[in-house]
DNA sequence: TGCTAATACTTAAGAATCTTATGTATCTTT
DNA sequence: AAAGATACATAAGATTCTTAAGTATTAGCA
């Protein structure tokens, strides 16, 4: 099973920030593989919206980037700064606050009656 | 603290199901506050993003509505339907597996080192 | 060897969903 | 009487994602 898309909406750049924070470096395509495998195929993040999610990141100063050759082919290596790191946590604590007033709200019934 | 909008995005139309779940029958601006009081002022539904959200679950045949007057102000009333019900309960679930899944990317780190 | 699939990045057009703002009207409280 | 809360609606703009297309390299296999 795959998620609906409306659901990754607004947690894609909480995960990237959280796969570079647990891995130090990485490069676009990877992060793309590396969620797919830790989710067993159930977030699959496109290119088409994780791209422009890194080029705004570095834009905004939370990730600074290498490009590293592997053979010919072009490797663009993320990492989080300073200001990153702190936005992580930041996130992180948002996004699990977030998840936890999500499931009272849908377990109310179960809670109360 | 309340939510940055990105977090919520995506979730509204469930959370809508599920509080016409509990409470079997509401209007728009009662949902507004009811998820405002249970979930302590951190989730603001605004109505902009609500009523047009009602709309579409009608017009997906979701939900069923009765034109009330409390005096002469009038309440738009939801129901669920029968596809409906079925509806939130596969969204609960799906979210619900979304949180996990979530959950465990988020802890990675802690879970693993 | 030549084809296909996978790797790796980029960007543009369109869709979906939300914010912000505005409008209308009623009712309650001060 | 005015202000704030209640109750609905919708439009313009912003954001973020999907879908799609493009470019190029590398690996695997028939």
């Amino acid at each position: 099973m795959i998620y609906s898309s409306e659901l990754i909406k607004g947690t894609l750049k909480t995960i990237v920030l959280k796969m570079l924070e647990d891995n130090v470096r990485m490069y676009g395509y990877e992060m793309t593989q590396k969620v797919k495998e830790l989710t067993k195929e159930r977030i699959q993040i496109t290119e088409g919206a994780l791209y422009p999610t890194l080029h705004m990141l570095e834009q905004e100063g939370l990730v600074t980037t290498e490009l590293e050759y592997n053979g010919k082919r072009a490797r663009k290596y993320y990492s989080l700064s300073p200001e990153g790191k702190s936005k992580t946590t930041e996130r992180v604590n948002e996004l699990a606050d977030f998840m936890n007033t999500m499931k009272f709200l849908l377990d109310i019934k179960t809670q109360t009656a």
